[in-house]
DNA sequence: GTCTCTCCATACGGTTCCGTATGGAGGTGA
DNA sequence: TCACCTCCATACGGAACCGTATGGAGAGAC
């Protein structure tokens, strides 16, 4: 019996290279080892893609849509903004999703992923931002937070990748994320910056019923 | 004139590993690339190290020293746990290491790299851990808090190399650290682990009396 | 001076990848 | 059926490395 041999789309190579990316980051994009693991020949590549660049570019335009794009319109739909930051915290924390952000930002250097790390940092600290902003605090303070917020993911996830042991897990991690949580939306009575503590109380107080505007759901693109 | 041609040691080499990981990660560490900058051959690299291989692992004992064991040394001589985690966060993160530790960390799969990154994550969270503890917090919150440090460091240095244009700088990054030391720091009422809110009330109070023993210097070997 | 040991230069083969050239295999429309 | 168009296989040249082999150049011991 013959085996079937499906000709193979631009979207084969895509997701081919993205799952390469999760296990070895960009090195894996290589198109000999690629086209050995799809079974085919380089022959094919060629015809697909102009070069490895663009492939690159075509995986990276993929990694916004899923890792970014998708994942916000899911957590946006959650009622208010302390829901929303809570649902994203768990979603980018337990996930597979880890590797490939981890190797991607391993690679910012290569010219080809840095804007879309920008992309994504920016749209991503101005989600969690915008969330803080609806709380209450103030734009600066907001800023502050969602960029503390958003380093603490990284770090996370690297270790996670990197180090998993050093990582708790289930109830153990529950708790860190209750802390990390706390930490982001907890009042702060050191610095002078004049974030209310009535909203930030607020914010802890309930996840139904903090909304700011009429609105349930809030702005996605900054 | 005769350009005077000294004779190079290993670590010449080693040196130069360091710097080149600081500038391009793992794939800097290359024989010959690293060979013409030094303005030699192969041949000399092969009479002082066995393989590539030997130079990396000279390169990593070099980085534990230099960037972690001395750092520890030179934080612990402050002359208390809150002073001395403040200037642990000023010494790593305003400064020139950010780029080896970020490019060393995002290459912890390799083989020979990854028991030193478990290393270094161990001993530096034992370390911040110890200080935590030290004013009252039980183990396991000093834990959490402390695993809860290292991964906001870490993305933040992560930030700082790969995106630069995303992180404060001068007094905006002075009251970014502030927040995050307030985090790490702060009472938190929310989980019922029952962190004594007088220990971290102390702990913010004051930089100078918060010593919980009798020596003024924290061990530093967990 | 010359012996010897340390250190380096040069040349070579091997591996892994990129990109090109070229010749088909197999389906599709007229 | 037959020309054509899409897709793939194979072969080749080139670049960037790693590691080995071997022949010196220089400096100190005597």
């Amino acid at each position: 019996m013959v085996v079937r041999k499906p000709r193979l789309g631009p979207d084969d190579w895509t997701a081919a290279a993205l799952t390469a990316i999760g296990e070895q980051g960009l090195t894996g994009v290589a198109v000999e080892p690629l086209s050995t693991r799809l079974g085919t020949t380089k022959g094919s590549f060629y015809w697909h893609f102009a070069n490895r660049d663009a492939l690159l570019e075509a995986a990276l335009s993929s990694w916004d849509e899923t890792y970014t794009d998708a994942i916000l319109r899911t957590v946006d739909a959650e009622p208010g903004p302390v829901a929303r930051l809570r649902a994203l915290f768990v979603a980018v924390t337990a996930s597979e999703r880890a590797p490939v952000e981890v190797h991607l930002h391993a690679a910012a250097d290569h010219p080809a992923v840095a804007p879309a790390m920008r992309r994504a940092v920016a749209r991503r600290t101005a989600y969690i931002a915008a969330q803080l902003t609806a709380l209450g605090f103030d734009q600066a303070e907001a800023d502050r937070r969602a960029l503390f917020a958003y380093a603490t993911y990284l770090g996370h996830i690297q270790l996670v990748v990197r180090i998993p042991e050093a990582v708790p897990t289930g109830a153990a991690l529950e708790a860190y994320l209750d802390t990390v949580l706390a930490a982001v939306l907890g009042t702060q009575d050191q610095t002078g910056t004049g974030a209310s503590s009535s909203a930030a109380a607020a914010g802890r107080a309930s996840d139904s019923s903090a909304n700011s505007a009429s609105s349930n759901r809030s702005s996605l693109s900054p």
